[in-house]
DNA sequence: CTGAAAGCGCTTACAG
DNA sequence: CTGAAAGCGCTTACAG
C-alpha cells in the first residue's frame, strides 16, 4: 500500500517533489496546485513524517528543554510549567517544537544530555539548573549545538545563558535591612553543588562587607529546599546563641515551614525575625503576616530564554541578532509585612 | 567529510552494516568485533542519528507525554513531575525516551496533538487532562497509536485509562463526615469542561443520597483552582444561608486560601467547618491545625502509567500482557485535624 | 511551474 | 559472522 507523501502525490497526480513544495510553502508553485495539495492534505490528516523529514532537511525543528526531576537541587516545580508557556510563545511563530526533557533521579544529567545530542534529537537545547562544574556546557559548545543555559556555571565560557539576579536580590534584600536597623542579617544557602549556591554567599559576603558589618558565616545558612528546609532553618535560627534579626530566603517553598516553626516558638515573622522571602509560591500568598518577597514573571523569562536560543541558531540569526547573550534576569520586590518594613512606613 | 556510521565504519574497517549490528546489541556479530565497535563508538561519542534510525526502525523509540500549561484546568503543577519520574523508571528499562510535549496555554489541545501524531513523532503517548469530551482519544485510537490517558473521558471505549478515584475518596470522606454527625456536607467542582467535574458531581449526589441526606445544590460548590480558589471558596461557604459543616476539597491548592479566608472571618477548621484537602501540597504540610487529606504515590502512579502504555505498544506487549488497563488510583488518607476527627478519637 | 533522481544516515533481509 | 544493497519517507538541487 502506497503511503504518506506518495499516497498524497498519487491522489493528487502529482509529483511528490509537488507536495512536498506545496506543503512546505515554497514560492515556485501553481496556487491551484498549492490549494489542491494543502486541502487533500487536511482532508487526509496528512503531515510529513518528523524522521523523515528531520533526515532530509537535516534539522529537526525541535528544541529540547531539559530539567531535573530532582527536587532537591533544583527550582519549585511551578517555576518551569511557567518558563514553558513563555518558549512556546515564541518557538511557536517558527513552527519549532518544543519537547521537555526531564532528567531522571536516578541519572547522571552529562549521560542524559549526552544521549540526545550524539543523536542529533534536537536542534537547540536549553539547560537549567547548572552546577558549579557543569560537564554539559562544554559538552555543547564542542558540539556546537546551539544552546542557552537558565543559570551560570564556571565551566565554559563565551556561551549564553539568562539567569535570576541573585546579587541584585540580596544587594537590594540587605540594603533594606541595613536601612530598618538590622545587623546581624541570615541568607539561606543550599546544599547541593548547584552554581548558584555559591553566587549567594559571594554576594553575601561582599554586600555585608560593604555595609561594614561583621561577617559571621554562622549566618550562612546552609538549608535544603522545601517546607522542612524552612522549618529546619526556623528551628536552626534561633538556636543560635546570637540569632540573626533579619533573614532573606533564597529559593522556593520555605517560608510556610519557617512561618510554621516560628509560630510553635512564639516569634512572629516582622517583629522576632525580618524575613523576605523568594517568589510567588504556593502557599505564600496567603500567610500572616505578609510576606515581603522578590517576584518575576515566568513567561517573559521563558520569552527571552526562547530568543537566546534562536539567536544561537544559524537558522534563525537574522531574525534573531542578538548574539551571544549573558542575562541577569531581574526580580521586583512585593511590599508585606514580614520583614518589619511596613511598619516603618 | 564521512560522519555518522559510515565513519565509524571506516575507521575499523568493518562494514556499516556490521557496526549498527554491533551498536544494537544484535548475537549474530563475533565478539571482538562487537568489542572494537563499542569501544570505537564511545570513545568518538558516536550514537546513531536519531531520525535516520527512526526512519529505517519505522519507530521512534519515543514516549510522548502531552501535559497541559493551562493551570487553570489541570492538576497542580509539581503533580506531573512526580509522575515523570516514575514513567521514566519503567521506559528507561526499555530503552525508550520520554519526550513531555506541553500544550502551550494558547493553543488547542487536539491540534497539539495532532501535529505529533500526524508526523509519527511517538511511538506512543500518554495524555492528561481529559475531558468530558475530548476528541483526542478518539483520534489517537483511530490512527491506532497507542496510548494511555490519565483520566477517563465520555470519548471513546475500550482504551486504557489510570484515573485518581475521586469516588473512592468522596465515598470515604462523606462516610467519615457523616459518622462524625455532619450532615451539611459540601464539595467543590472545578469550572472547567475537565471530566472529573462530572466524576465529582455524580458521585457526590449518589454517596449523599445513600446515606439519605438532602441533596443541596449550593453545597456542590464551583471553585477555581489555586489559593485565590480557596480564598473565595472561604467567602461563598459562609455566606450561605445555611453554610455546610464539612467539606471536601477536590483538588490541590486551595486549603491555604481557605485556611486564611476562615482565620479573617474567625473560623476556626476542624470546629467551624471540618475540612478534608485533596493531596498533599506546597504549603499545606504546615498549616495549623494540621490539614486531614488523602494522597498517593506520584511515582508509583508513573510506574503504572508506563507499563500501561508499554502494554498498548506491539513491540512490548509479551513483557506487559496487561492488554487494556482501566484503573482508578486509590488514595489514602492522613488523618490531621482539619476534619475535627482527630477529637473524635 | 513541475518531475526524475539523488541523497539524508541508518537498519535489515539476503547471500555468502 | 560479514558485506553489498535495498529501502525507510522525505527534501532539494537539477533539468526542462
Amino acid at each position: 500500500m502506497i503511503k504518506g507523501i506518495a499516497r498524497l502525490a498519487t491522489e493528487l497526480g502529482v509529483s511528490t517533489a509537488t507536495v512536498s513544495r506545496a506543503l512546505n510553502g515554497k514560492s515556485d508553485v501553481n496556487g491551484a496546485t498549492r490549494t489542491r495539495v494543502l486541502e487533500a492534505a487536511s482532508r487526509l490528516g496528512y503531515a510529513a513524517n518528523a524522521s523523515a523529514r528531520s533526515l532530509a532537511k537535516g534539522a529537526t525543528n525541535s528544541v529540547g528543554f531539559m530539567v531535573e526531576l530532582n527536587s532537591g537541587t533544583t527550582r519549585s516545580d511551578n517555576f518551569f510549567m511557567g518558563v514553558f508557556d513563555g518558549v512556546q510563545d515564541v518557538l511557536g511563530r517558527h513552527d519549532l517544537e518544543l519537547v521537555v526533557l526531564p532528567c531522571p533521579t536516578s541519572k547522571d544529567p552529562y549521560a542524559y544530555l549526552q544521549r540526545f545530542v550524539a543523536r542529533n534529537a534536537v536542534d537547540a537545547m536549553i539547560i537549567s539548573a547548572t552546577q558549579r562544574v557543569d560537564p554539559r556546557i562544554e559538552l555543547l559548545q564542542q558540539r556546537s549545538i546551539p544552546f542557552v543555559a537558565i543559570g551560570r556555571s564556571t565551566s565554559g565560557t563565551g556561551y549564553s545563558w539568562i539567569d535570576l539576579d541573585f546579587e541584585g536580590v540580596i544587594k537590594a534584600a540587605i540594603d533594606r535591612f541595613v536601612a530598618q536597623g538590622h545587623r546581624r542579617i541570615a541568607i539561606t544557602v543550599p546544599l547541593s553543588q548547584i552554581n548558584f549556591a555559591y553566587l549567594i554567599r559571594d554576594s553575601y559576603r561582599r554586600t555585608i562587607r560593604r555595609h561594614g558589618l561583621k561577617l559571621d558565616p554562622d549566618l550562612m545558612l546552609v538549608t535544603a529546599w522545601g517546607e522542612e528546609g524552612g522549618y529546619d532553618l526556623g528551628s536552626a535560627v534561633f538556636a543560635l546563641k546570637e540569632p540573626p534579626t533579619a533573614v532573606l530566603l533564597m529559593y522556593e517553598t520555605m517560608t510556610v515551614g519557617l512561618y510554621r516553626r516560628m509560630r510553635e516558638l512564639k516569634k512572629r515573622p516582622g517583629r522576632d525575625l525580618a524575613i523576605i522571602a523568594f517568589r510567588d509560591e504556593p502557599g505564600i500568598g496567603y500567610l500572616s503576616p505578609s510576606v515581603t518577597r522578590f517576584n518575576l514573571s515566568l513567561h517573559e523569562l521563558g520569552v527571552a530564554v526562547a530568543e537566546a536560543v534562536l539567536a544561537q541558531m544559524p537558522a534563525y540569526r537574522e531574525h534573531y541578532p542578538e548574539g551571544i547573550v549573558q542575562r541577569r534576569w531581574p526580580l521586583q520586590l512585593t511590599v508585606g509585612e514580614s520583614d518589619g518594613g511596613a511598619a516603618l512606613g
